[in-house]
DNA sequence: TTTTGTGCAAACTGTTTGCATTAAG
DNA sequence: CTTAATGCAAACAGTTTGCACAAAA
């Protein structure tokens, strides 16, 4: 975003409001927050400063799952790994699910508030093809 | 969607060729590789029957992460369960990730051609506020 | 004074929906 | 004949972007 970085009350005070909370907004939820403290910030100045500092690791980006898909004709248990550059998603079949299976039924077990039915372990990571490109 | 389901060339030639694919396409590739043999389908078409196939399981929808974003202004290592109800996000925070980092290396070790970077255990179920209201 | 950051609005992307029409059973 | 499914287009949600102006340094 920027090679000198300057200090804004925006910027301040999203990061503020943003700590507060443990509920994980969205850019939207937050600003109406910060909106209350500062009536005239823009949407866009939020989603800007939110990238910006979950680039320079001061806040954390979830990217969640949810409107955005993809489909598989391949219904048969298998994980995913996902390519950072190209976005693609490439399948891993495993031999022996059970690892991970024995991890999640901890969870299961872990906490009562929550009814665990389902996990998804996603692996990030760089794809032949792009690391050649480099 | 539906009660008594019908037989459509649509939905036989969607189902066809996503099969012959590993590539985990969105709607819209799927979209214009199935136009090909249908010059006349709509994209809408194509939504309402990947969403109808994967509730019966015939295919597999991947909700992949991506354009929605959610913030968090905990820094610190931690996994996240999603509520399938409300979609909102509770933290849980482990004594331990060595198991789950260590079933995270075997991936590092087993595939050459894919640089493994990062992982994410995401849980999903229904939380207690949802729970309560069924 | 220089240049980053802001506010605003328009554009964009992926997805969903309403409605008149088509076609499966 | 009945009603699920389609094609079309408009609507929608979340996010990004271009630009003139404001304000840090």
């Amino acid at each position: 975003m920027a090679k000198f970085i300057r200090k804004t009350k925006q910027r301040e005070i999203i990061l503020e409001e943003l700590c507060k909370l443990t509920s994980h907004p969205t850019a939207d939820e937050l600003y109406f927050i910060v909106k209350k403290r500062l009536p005239n910030i823009s949407l866009g100045t939020v989603y800007r400063n939110l990238e910006y500092m979950s680039q320079e690791g001061m806040i954390k980006k979830i990217e969640i799952r949810g409107k955005l898909k993809r489909f598989d004709g391949n219904t048969e248990k298998h994980l995913h790994m996902r390519c950072i550059k190209c976005d693609r998603i490439f399948d891993l079949f495993l031999d022996d699910y059970s690892e991970i299976d024995s991890i999640f039924s901890t969870f299961k077990m872990n906490d009562k508030n929550f009814q665990v039915l389902d996990y998804e372990f996603e692996i990030k990571g760089i794809c032949e093809e792009c690391q050649n490109k480099e």
